[in-house]
DNA sequence: CAGTGAGCGAGCTTCCGCTTGACTT
């Protein structure tokens, strides 16, 4: 018989407190979630206020025996479920299937793993509060109408399998708005003028001022009268200004803010950095990582303190609470912080080291002085122009946090180069050493990349911290958006060189819109998109979570019935429903782009059964009409009419080769040669299937060819000892089958390949 | 492994939040 029995969410929560515990507590874990709304159908019966129908998922049902089993042994049960909404849903929960009762189940709570913390939480118990549980049930049912009815329009309307949720159709929006704002944004160019002065004619040895005229210019003439101006002027310093000033770091990491600097700092996904975080929590080498509180345990602020004092002296230390900004933070956790601060590595492999020290050093910075810096502007007048130029300059007085570190921004631009500046007064003449107008273009706005788009998610109070990473897999698996690269296309720019009094005009190449890891929205997200906001405009609101969560917030206070938000609620959504199935057209993004040239056909594009296609002619004339899917690249919104018109020129022929025809083409895995009845890749990005020639086509077979000869290493008929992106294999009968280690592949027999596959086979069967 | 784009219709798809494995390569 056990004394008492302490139930959490996390295993390794668990045997964290077990052991501040003692003998005669025995934790155990839930495992989050035990119980959730019916799998199948709805899983809400509507007709009777909302009485949702629960029930053990099959993945649960062994957590949930022992559970019952430890819990029926136990004199006392405590259960200690996060202190949110969903931890207050999961204790009813359990209650509610340990055959608790509610009147003297003890509930505690802890928002730190702490000795002190959960001997506070033991002496001061409370009882399930089924306000708070009730609007957990509210959320929960709203999800589930939201998600439940509204897919099944989208499944008529556009197309089986879609989805569409109050988390997920927001995320989508705002990838495609602002796809949409980068697709009508004009860029326009002005010259820029930089100039590299010095204080003696001719002399850099005293060092150089680069500074910036403070006017841009609309074009080239402008730039160049400008610059003849600056040929002919007296240049003197109009004055030098000196501003102190102070950097504070930033707070410890969240979930959100976790993800962003490790994609910005490591280059790791959203879902990466969340796995890697959860091994060094299971190690108990971090706090939890998903979490929205930026708040730090007395005992991290303690120990973060010695730390910085034995590493960098007092004075680099500053003890900060931050308080947490985030619209609808539950703060059941702490932030995310080293478990030890006073290891500043840890073990583990590389990119579990690499996420560790950025969470030490952003724990520890969070904790130390500000940085002192002292910035100083000079300005230069010129004696024929009002435009002056100016320098500014930066010198850190004291580096504080700096010392460890610096928060990343999403502008890739390294253009905030910190120039310390030479000491110069007032009066003092100056000469230029040389001086350039340089074309810029203004750039649009930036495209999401899935850290940016959680943190835009966070402001507006869409989703949780455990929610993120999935939401963002959602969005891709269902085809709304991809993540991709793309290379840029490169681009003139002017520049205006003015150096000892004569002007010379170059230019300079420059990539333009180049993308690393961005969200590209994809043509089915953008018409599911614009159907949601044709008929289910509140629910797609960049505002309506906030408004629920607000009702939420009133259940959870008493002072509203869930039952009676969830029928408010309800009543107008079935309407538009029903409505929508009714009335509503099927939505194919169809656009008529124009007529064929020489036929007069209509030329169009839409969704079809398989994807983006385009199409010439119609189907109710005698002639058939054709099809071609678009490439990757092409969106039905801004493909155009030639753009269409050139899909039809594939497959084409290159002609005749040793009597076989040679024809190019684009299948399922991209552009391809077909030659004698095999099908050869053409290289991506290398070369392009509209202009590939015989020669370069029979470069390519022979390239493929070879590395298919060097592929074989043994070839025994039936059984082939091959060579893999993994080093060599076996096959037989179409299975593969690994190599043993230590086996030299070049010496293998066939009879010793039997038995590896005999073995092989054997101890696939037994697993 | 590299098409497909007619129409019928059975049976399936789907949400958000809490938590980790069990899997294959």
């Amino acid at each position: 018989m056990i004394e008492n029995l302490v139930i959490v969410e996390s295993p390794a929560k668990a045997k964290t407190i077990e052991k501040f515990l003692g003998k005669d507590f025995h934790v155990v874990s839930s495992f989050g979630h035990i119980r959730d709304l019916a799998k199948k159908n709805l899983g809400i019966d509507i007709e009777k206020d909302f009485a949702p129908v629960y029930e053990v998922p099959k993945e649960k049902a062994k957590i949930v025996s022992e559970l019952r089993k430890a819990a029926s042994e136990a004199k006392t049960v405590w259960i200690a479920s996060d202190e949110d909404r969903e931890g207050e849903a999961i204790a009813w929960h359990l209650a509610n299937v340990l055959k608790l009762d509610l009147a003297t189940t003890k509930r505690i709570v802890f928002h730190e793993i702490t000795k002190e913390a959960i001997s506070k939480a033991i002496e001061n118990p409370r009882t399930i509060d089924m306000n708070l549980v009730n609007s957990q049930q509210a959320r929960r049912i709203l999800d589930r109408l939201v998600g439940f009815e509204i897919s099944p329009v989208l499944w008529k309307k556009v197309q089986p399998s879609l989805s569409a949720g109050r988390v997920q159709s927001v995320a989508v929006r705002l990838i495609v708005e602002r796809e949409r704002d980068i697709i009508s944004f004009k860029s326009e160019s002005s010259f820029r003028v930089t100039g590299d002065f010095t204080k003696e004619a001719g002399n850099t040895d005293n060092g150089i001022i680069k500074a910036e005229a403070s006017k841009r210019f609309p074009n080239e003439d402008d730039a160049r009268e400008f610059l003849k101006l600056c040929c002919n002027t007296a240049y003197m310093v109009g004055g030098v200004t000196v501003k102190p000033g102070t950097r504070s770091p930033a707070p410890p990491f969240t979930t959100s803010t976790l993800q962003q600097e490790a994609f910005r700092k490591l280059g790791f996904s959203v879902s990466q950095t969340m796995a890697v975080a959860q091994k060094l929590y299971e190690a108990g080498k971090i706090t939890y990582m998903r979490t929205d509180s930026t708040n730090l345990s007395k005992l991290a602020l303690a120990k973060s303190r010695e730390v910085i004092i034995a590493e960098f002296g007092e004075k680099y230390s500053k003890t900060r609470q931050f308080k947490t900004k985030t619209k609808g933070a539950q703060e059941a956790h702490e932030a995310i912080r080293p478990a030890y601060p006073d290891n500043t590595t840890v073990g583990g492999n590389n990119n579990e080291k690499r996420l560790y020290e950025l969470i030490w050093k952003r724990t520890i910075a969070s904790q130390m002085a500000d940085a002192e810096i002292e910035k100083t502007t000079i300005t230069i007048d010129m004696n024929n122009s009002p435009v002056k130029f100016s320098a500014t300059g930066e010198v850190i007085k004291f580096d504080g946090f700096l010392k460890v570190y610096m928060e990343s921004t999403d502008q890739e631009n390294g253009d905030e180069e910190r120039n310390t500046i030479p000491v110069v007064k007032k009066g003092l003449p100056l000469y230029y050493n040389s001086i350039a107008a340089t074309q810029r273009f203004t750039i649009p706005p930036p495209r999401y990349t899935e850290a940016s788009l959680v943190k835009k998610l966070e402001e507006l109070g869409i989703g949780r911290p455990s929610t993120y990473a999935p939401t963002i897999s959602t969005i891709q698996n269902r085809g709304y958006v991809l993540r991709e690269d793309r290379p840029g296309e490169k681009r003139q720019i002017k520049i205006l060189n003015l150096e000892n009094g004569k002007i010379a005009a170059t230019a300079k190449q420059e990539v333009a819109g180049k993308e690393k890891s961005k969200l590209f929205p994809q043509d089915i997200g953008m018409i599911v998109n614009d159907f949601l906001i044709e008929n289910f405009s509140d629910i797609v609101d960049y505002n309506f979570t906030a408004e629920v969560e607000e009702q939420f917030d009133e259940i959870a206070m008493g002072d509203l019935k869930w039952t009676q938000m969830l029928r408010n609620f309800y009543g107008p959504f079935h309407k538009t429903i029903e409505n929508t199935l009714e009335k509503k057209d099927r939505k194919t993004g169809t656009r008529v782009l124009g007529n064929h040239p020489q036929t007069g056909e209509p030329v169009s594009v839409r969704m079809g059964r398989f994807g983006p296609v385009a199409q010439i002619g119609n189907s109710d004339n005698d002639n058939k009409p054709r099809f071609a899917s678009l490439t990757k690249n092409q969106l039905l919104e801004t493909i155009t009419l030639d753009e269409a018109l050139n899909l039809f020129r594939l497959p084409r022929s290159l002609g005749m080769h040793e009597g076989e025809d040679m024809v190019i083409g684009v299948g399922k895995f991209g552009p391809y040669i077909r030659y004698k009845g095999k099908f050869f890749s053409l290289k991506k990005g290398i070369d392009d299937p509209y202009s590939v020639t015989m020669e370069r086509a029979l470069e390519i077979i022979s390239e493929k060819n070879e590395s298919e000869k060097n592929k074989i290493i043994k070839d025994f008929g039936e059984i082939m000892v091959l060579n893999g992106k993994y080093g060599p294999y076996l096959t037989k009968d179409k299975q593969n089958h690994r190599l043993p280690k230590g086996i030299d592949a070049q010496k293998l027999t066939r009879e010793e390949c039997l038995k590896i596959i005999e073995k092989s086979d054997k101890t696939k069967k037994t697993s």
